[in-house]
RNA sequence: GGUCUCGUAGCUCAGCAGGAUAGAGCGGUCGCCUCCUAAGCGACAGGCCGUGGGUUCGAAUCCCGCCGGGAUCACCA
């Protein structure tokens, strides 16, 4: 394997140390000393620098010194000149070299630039989307599912086996009532034909309905004890319940182009949770609190985590405790990462303290993935209140601008629906996953007061759709944007053959370029570390406006067919890692837009 | 009140395993299409990095206190 410039650096820089002072003790290693490398604010001062303050202490001498130490001291230039500024011995790449040796790994690995064996026979376990049973898709599930989506991709290509998982929410009293509702109120054809939509609307009216006639709670629950229990026609409506609802999130999850690999919800854990409890009881982790079991976590600063209720009835973590085990014992996992808002933080941590004190040891690889909340206006999400957006609406908003966009531009192009579809999808992906995860997201909404039927004045929550879809800068449409462009240079540089003439690319903007692509694969390695495909968002942007930069300073099709040959070529290379980049975090890259 | 979390330009945010002069985008003003896609590129304006201490040769970054926002804290998930 090739190895790259920064730790070509380290291994010289370090070699030199050696050299220089081999009496002195607490040298960097290689390893540690590429870590050292900084990069200088400004390219003028070189592609890397290693500060030597550090090693005034043990080498007892000013850092001025070590720094020209260093430097009178090197001699592969064919690597990088230096300079000693300041206590920093400032390296300059050799351009021509450098420019020859990432396009040569560029080349060779392509789409697969970034890509590793290091996850080869690990497991990774990805908890995301899990939506609940008989409600809509809505904007509040978007980060999990496009977050969970991203990190399997990562994992993936860092040579790991995912286990996507939706944990379904299809478990609890909602459904006795929903099934309630169907047998007074519905009809299957209304619901086969309304949805998702038809199932709220029953439910909507059983809580109406309840008000009044308080005995249709117990017909409620009788029903959901029919399902417990197993009865035929209970669990048949239960289960079509559940086929319509995902159903409906399928057409949700193509258009994403969201896969999972297992649909076991919470419903399914019905029958593995007592062998958990009977562990629990077993190791003297139960006790009883105010009539509930729960596990004492007082000495970890944490309030007891409820187990089993009053009436013996299990709880939220008594069915994640038993998921977890589950997934341990059935995919041996290295990692299991909970993909779910940060207001379930106390949850995890309760529940993961919990299995390590069962004696798990595997505890400690399961990882609350935790992301912002989203939010309308400022307001929170709720459906009963009107404060809500449905992901088609987000989804269909977007695609329609992109179609406006693409009717005034490029008239002509071939399958503008396509296209559209993925330049729409494309800025939603994208502005979900633009920033930090833990950030909180709010779309921008303009409210309106007004009075309904009955009289009681209410307020109307319209998401504001110039504000909250933009594609001009930092947005996915600017990055597809950027990859199309390429792709169009380069179906004009078709037959260029001639032997690539590297020098081609040692102007600043090429040597910027390069240097922001040869630092993809570590960017995809720090992703994967800190479950952050934001990460990548960002660093296939700036290597998108590095193009556009190159771009507009550098005519690529002109001059001797050598020097062509080579921009042409760096022209393909970021074509391919902008591909690779959107790949990563589930946005497609068109050939044309 | 306890715990978790966030506070950087008018707005949305990068930077946070300490490093040189704190960066983008949006919005604002002003430029650039006889030339490979102007969904682009450039210029200008805009900052006591919440605040007070501490550690260090060096702090937006690490530690402590305070202030402010958000989340969460018993039988929902």
């Amino acid at each position: 394997m090739r190895m790259d410039m920064k730790t070509r650096i380290a291994n010289l820089t370090s070699a030199a140390m050696k050299a220089l002072w081999p009496e002195a003790e607490g040298l960097p290693a290689p390893e540690e000393l590429r870590s050292l490398l900084a990069v200088p604010p400004d390219p003028a001062m070189g592609d890397y620098a290693f500060p030597c303050f550090r090693l005034a202490k043990s080498l007892r001498m000013a850092p001025p010194k070590i720094a020209e130490a260093l430097c009178a001291g090197w001699t592969h230039t064919e690597t990088a000149s230096v300079q000693p500024v300041n206590g920093y011995m400032n390296f300059f790449l050799n351009r021509e070299n450098f420019a020859r040796e990432t396009m040569a790994e560029l080349m060779e690995k392509g789409e697969r630039f970034g890509a590793s064996d290091m996850g080869a026979g690990k497991t990774v376990c990805l908890d995301y989307s899990s939506i609940n049973i008989a409600k809509r898709f809505h904007i509040g599930h978007l980060s999990t599912t496009v977050l969970g989506n991203s990190l399997k991709r990562i994992y993936d290509f860092l040579g790991y086996r995912t286990v996507g998982i939706n944990h379904l929410g299809d478990w609890g009293t909602q459904f006795g009532k929903m099934i309630c509702a169907y047998k007074r109120w519905g009809d299957r054809e209304t619901v086969e034909k309304g949805g998702v939509d038809e199932m709220t609307r029953l439910y909507v009216r059983f809580g109406v309905e309840a008000k009044k006639d308080p005995t249709l709670e117990d017909e409620g629950r009788a029903w959901f004890k029919k399902i417990e229990d197993g009865d035929p026609e209970a669990l048949e409506i239960f289960h079509w319940f559940k086929d319509v609802t995902l159903k409906d999130a399928m057409r949700v999850y193509d258009i994403l182009d969201v896969h999972f690999d297992s649909y076991a919800g919470e419903s399914f854990y019905n029958d593995k949770m007592q062998p958990v409890i009977d562990e629990l009881r077993a190791k003297n982790l139960l006790t009883q609190s105010e009539g509930a079991w729960v596990v004492d976590l007082s000495e970890d600063k944490m309030p007891p985590c409820l187990i089993l209720k009053k009436d013996g009835a299990t709880l939220y973590a008594t069915r994640d405790l038993a998921a977890a085990k589950y997934r341990q014992d059935t995919y041996h996992f290295d990692k299991c990462l909970y993909v779910v808002a940060y207001q379930q933080d106390l949850h995890f941590r309760q529940v993961f303290r919990v299995l390590e004190k069962m004696g798990c040891p595997w505890a400690k690889d399961c990882v609350h993935v935790a992301f912002g909340m989203v939010s309308l206006g400022g307001e929170a999400l709720s459906t009963r209140d009107g404060v809500i957006v449905y992901l088609d609406d987000l989804l269909n908003e977007a695609i329609a601008k992109a179609a406006g966009i693409i009717e005034e531009k490029s008239p002509n192009l071939e399958n503008k629906a396509e296209i559209a579809r993925q330049i729409g999808v494309g800025a939603v992906v994208y502005t979900t996953l633009s920033n930090n995860r833990i950030k909180d997201i709010d779309y921008p909404c303009d409210k309106e007061e007004y009075t309904d039927e009955d009289g009681v004045p209410r307020t109307r929550y319209q998401i504001n759709w110039e504000m909250a879809l933009n594609f001009d800068g930092e947005t996915g449409p600017y990055v597809q944007y950027t990859h199309a462009r390429c792709r169009s240079v380069l179906r004009k540089a078709e037959g260029v053959s001639a032997s690539p003439d590297w020098r081609a690319l040692t102007n600043d903007e090429a040597q910027h370029l390069l240097r922001l692509m040869s630092r993809f694969p570590d960017v995809v390695k720090e992703a994967a570390d800190k479950y952050e495909p934001s990460m990548i968002t960002r660093a296939v942007t700036d290597i998108a406006q590095a193009f556009n930069k190159y771009y507009y300073e550098h005519r690529i099709l002109d001059g001797e067919p050598e020097a062509v040959a080579a921009k042409v070529a760096l022209t393909a290379a970021t074509a391919s890692l902008i591909r690779t980049g959107l790949w990563l975090i589930g946005i497609e890259a068109p050939e044309r837009m």
